[in-house]
DNA sequence: ATATGTGAAATTATTCACAGCT
DNA sequence: AGCTGTGAATAATTTCACATAT
């Protein structure tokens, strides 16, 4: 199997998952100048076991050298192959409230390689007002934003109420990935694939943890 | 094997991530005044397969009724004490940079049940300023808020070359649950859960999805 | 000598399908 | 008659351990 065929083909999405920690750790690595590196100091670097970093990276194809460890910057640039982070993926914000607007002012959009083309709002009193040094748009923009300029990722930061409807006109748009902020679960047909980043959802799992190590603790000081 | 024990014994980390996912449904439900729910009504508000919430609640007791379903209002109560939301969980939210000050303006905290009870920063500029109608304290601070307020997560919004540093004061000053927003893997004990929130990470896990949804619509549009 | 890449084993998670209870 | 709770089956993921390549 080509290396093509496999990165096509399923690399498991647990796997996914830890491509960007691993670039990011390449990254700081090819920063201060290292050139190699095993993967016992990969695994170490992104917190994971060095087993599950090269099954991970067996996914990708045979990138290492036996016996000697990875080229950094050929390891990083063949993640961000597989990533598919050598194509531009524009990027647009949708629902400019507080989130939204700390969100167009986020470097790390921008850092990462993802161009924030658009700031939207449906508030006809919120169009046309500046954000981080944009025009804010009116959703009515978003199918020419997807055929014009290549629109590929919609990010939802509006409030819960309205996340559906914001994401229901991303897809009709065309738009086929979608980051949602709000915490709700989005209803979208089986095309389009949706990541939640949810505050609050992390929060309630941290309690959970915080909860058993107090238990642990009064049982067994 | 009693409530109490299944709770605190393994109630599997996959489950656990969903259950604030399925108190969001039925606080819901609950706004709307319906009092029971099926598994199959309530799995679909949740975006999970039925199967798949019976066996998540499962792991926390028995709480159905068969040929009814579950009592709203009493299956809310079960997941927010097995989460251990029953309790107060002081937090504090340490950089206050953009990300930082977005993070202290934000309501959700409070609306679940997080008390955001100090601001932190390093930078002695940045200290005594009011973020939010607070005043920022110094990182010194943090071992009397553990101390005297029962500070119990920390959250993590520095840049990622401090994030370490103030996950170690964290740590130090007695806090065993951080949720960490800076893009780097932060080393802890092991009596500390981290938790990220990674918005890069996101982004490139979308981008890989949005390449393969390209790919296969070229082999078979 | 050393560190990768990978089958095989172990563990964890999900789905199936139905017995058991209301 | 209907819906939960759960063993059993299946699938996914992780870990082990070593043959293989340099």
């Amino acid at each position: 199997m080509s290396t093509a065929a496999a990165t096509r083909r399923g690399v498991p999405e647990a796997s996914v998952a830890r491509l960007p920690v691993y670039l990011r750790a390449l990254a700081a690595l090819a920063d201060e100048g290292t050139e190699s590196v095993s993967s016992e100091e990969l695994a170490a670097a992104a917190g994971v076991s060095s087993a599950k970093l090269r099954k991970d990276l067996s996914h990708l194809g045979s990138y290492g050298v036996r016996g000697v460890g990875y080229d950094v910057e050929r390891l990083a640039s063949e993640i961000a192959t597989a990533l598919g982070l050598t194509q531009d993926w524009p990027v647009a914000i949708v629902g400019m409230g507080n989130l939204g607007r700390a969100l167009a002012a986020y470097r790390g959009f921008a850092e990462r390689g993802f161009r924030v083309i658009a700031l939207l709002d449906r508030d006809p009193r919120v169009v046309g007002e500046r954000v981080s040094g944009s025009r804010v748009r009116p959703m009515a923009d978003l199918a020419a934003l997807v055929e014009g300029e290549g629109l590929a990722i919609g990010v939802i930061a509006t409030p819960p109420e309205s996340a559906q409807e914001a994401c229901d006109a991303l897809v009709a748009a065309g738009v086929r990935s979608v980051l949602n902020f709000a915490p709700v679960v989005l209803t979208v047909p089986d095309a389009v694939v949706v990541r939640k980043v949810d505050l609050s959802t992390e929060l309630q799992i941290l309690a959970f943890h915080g909860q058993r190590l107090a238990v642990a603790e009064a049982v067994a000081p």
